[in-house]
DNA sequence: TCTGTTAATGTAAACGCTTACATGTAATAT
DNA sequence: ATATTACATGTAAGCGTTTACATTAACAGA
């Protein structure tokens, strides 16, 4: 892991920063522009119909000459919505959300709204401490990642009557709106079809379960088939690690290094399930030959790494469509499905067989 | 890849929004309950400094008796400032975005900003698009990627007096600030490497360069070096591609069906060059024995994978760090660094050797 | 011609803060 | 004691919209 070369800063200053010129146009100034009052080009903009076309006219005319952008805070204070919906996820780093994010994103926007996104690291403090900050911002709704939140949290949007829903995880019994999966059937799920290929001999590379309801789910869907099946899963056959690759490398030497090697190794993510397989092969280890490894999330390139990844397919995408859709009735005083359960896929590949008999 | 079992929706409605329970409680409230003037609570929120501590005390115990949460919109219009910065990328899709976009946020809330992230997909018209959003959402500040962008875009934002920053990218005889490294010389130092090793048989995967400057430069390095070899590089060498492992599979395999296999493929990132090398292993090449293969942009996985990528480092975490801090200065009418150069480190790694004679 | 109805527009009062300026008070200098 | 200064606070005028309500215009029906 050489460097070689780097470069180093040149040094050329900004001009201090321009006074805008004059006043910015206001809504005042279209309406003088196009000699109608202020409450008609207001009408223009949020209630064409309402307005004849011969002014609507005029005043779309005179918001292209003058290059008016309409104040989004007056607006928000006026109207009392910013059209300013948050998210509050744990990390933009991990694919999975980002990809969640991304269509959430899309789908706001073609409703007429614009997401702020924050993360709080898995650290549910920082989790209500962004949400005091978005609401300080005025969001007219709120996505959270997960069903365990701070109690103050729920009580905050309930407070302010700010419509929310909890992604990634699916909990019916709830009062609270979720769209989402349950992590814990799916992984019951995965972990059966290691049984159904004749695995005894198992252990789990989880992610971190304190302050993340996802992962505890997954790894309590895994222990309860084992132990259902009375197949033993012991302490030092259970690890946990934050989601990165390296961790999982790390993770899996550690289970290596320690006694008898599993037949089979369920990660917690498809990241942790890369580091473990790396691990194997830097180790001579063959997947699945050796070793059966499986993910969870189904990541873009885990269909196409070598061997391909046996993993756990969540429709990220799909999810975050839905909670667009999903905020924006709530917003609209509507009364969307509260409990909705996105499927969820078995993806098999190449990184589960038999075990060696 | 077969599907297995999925769950069907389970349907519950949820309560019509309701209705606040009255007026959410305002400065004014504060002020009554703590027996000071609205100017006392909103100087005890913005400049303590300049209270006596006995108010100070008293509004702030009020503050939290009434649960009191300032109004984003209110303060805006009152004092020009939103607060609010946004970033504009290609893609959250992508890590080396994802992992700026996360050490700028971090940032940002240390000075008392939050973000806003918007993505245009590569489109610049659409990026056009998204700065007239978060102008009407009434950014202090915005991030840009790349020095590309359409002329409006910068015109709107110098007329409106809005600071902003290009990132990702660096070139110091333009008039806009940035942040950021210059890819075509990175780019030509990994060439480089590969020409020291004694490779003379070049094919590129490159991100497409039509409204990506960045791969435009990054293809561009790569180009100028080998031909300054006295080397040719045919135009079925050069293939162009989404950033995606997929489309990295896909390329390699044209490669290899084309013809004579070169020695060694320069990846326009190291999602591409993940691609590449799972095709060779998938078509019983060998990397790097058989072939070279290079990335760009060091993701945390890359030094993890078997074998580790060579690849060019970019500390993205840094540059969102630094933007940060620039556009705060920027904001507070200080006059930063115009143009920032950020290290970028070759990474030596596995995935290239001398070619075979 | 007059009245009732509807559609289009205008008037002006919020919305909840910030902040320039005025006022009052206490400490210090003369 | 008075003048000066500094500090703490209060008063009230915006900030740029939205929107309830009032007004006007146009037209149909009697």
């Amino acid at each position: 892991m050489n460097k070689i070369a780097s470069t180093k800063a040149k040094i050329t200053r900004s001009p201090r920063q321009r006074k805008a010129s004059g006043r910015n146009v206001s809504l005042g100034d279209v309406a003088r522009s196009a000699g109608v009052s202020t409450a008609t080009v207001s009408r223009t903009l949020n209630n064409p119909e309402k307005v004849a076309e011969k002014s609507r006219l005029a005043v779309t005319a005179a918001i292209d000459s003058l290059g008016y952008i309409p104040d989004g805070a007056a607006r928000a204070l006026a109207s009392r919505r910013s059209k300013i919906i948050g998210a509050i996820v744990p990390s933009l780093d991990n694919a999975l959300f980002a990809a969640g994010i991304q269509s959430l994103q899309r789908r706001l926007k073609y409703h007429g709204y614009t997401l702020i996104v924050a993360s709080h690291e898995y650290d549910l403090d920082e989790e209500l401490e962004e949400v005091k900050i978005l609401l300080r911002q005025g969001v007219d709704a709120l996505l959270l990642v997960g069903s365990r939140h701070d109690p103050k949290l729920i009580q905050m949007l309930e407070n302010k009557a700010v419509p929310y829903v909890n992604c990634w995880a699916y909990d019916p019994r709830s009062k609270q709106p979720c769209i989402g999966f349950d992590n814990r059937k799916a992984a019951r799920k995965i972990t059966q079809h290691l049984l159904d290929l004749g695995h005894t001999d198992f252990a789990v590379i989880a992610g971190r379960t304190e302050n993340n309801d996802r992962a505890a789910d997954r790894l309590r869907g895994i222990t309860e088939v084992i132990r259902e099946n009375n197949l033993s899963l012991p302490e030092d056959r259970i690890r946990q690690s934050y989601y990165s690759v390296k961790k999982g490398r790390e993770a899996m030497r550690m289970l290596l290094k320690a006694g008898k090697r599993p037949t089979a190794v369920l990660c917690g993510n498809d990241i942790l399930a890369l580091g473990a397989i790396a691990e194997c092969q830097s180790a001579g280890i063959k997947v699945p030959q050796d070793i059966s490894i499986t993910g969870f999330d189904d990541l873009d390139m885990s269909s196409q790494m070598i061997p391909a990844l046996t993993t756990v397919h969540v429709p990220s995408a799909e999810m975050g469509e839905q909670a667009a859709d999903f905020l924006v009735a709530q917003i609209r005083q509507q009364s969307p499905v509260l409990h909705t359960e996105i499927m969820t896929d078995l993806m098999l590949r190449e990184t589960t067989t038999k075990p060696r008999n």
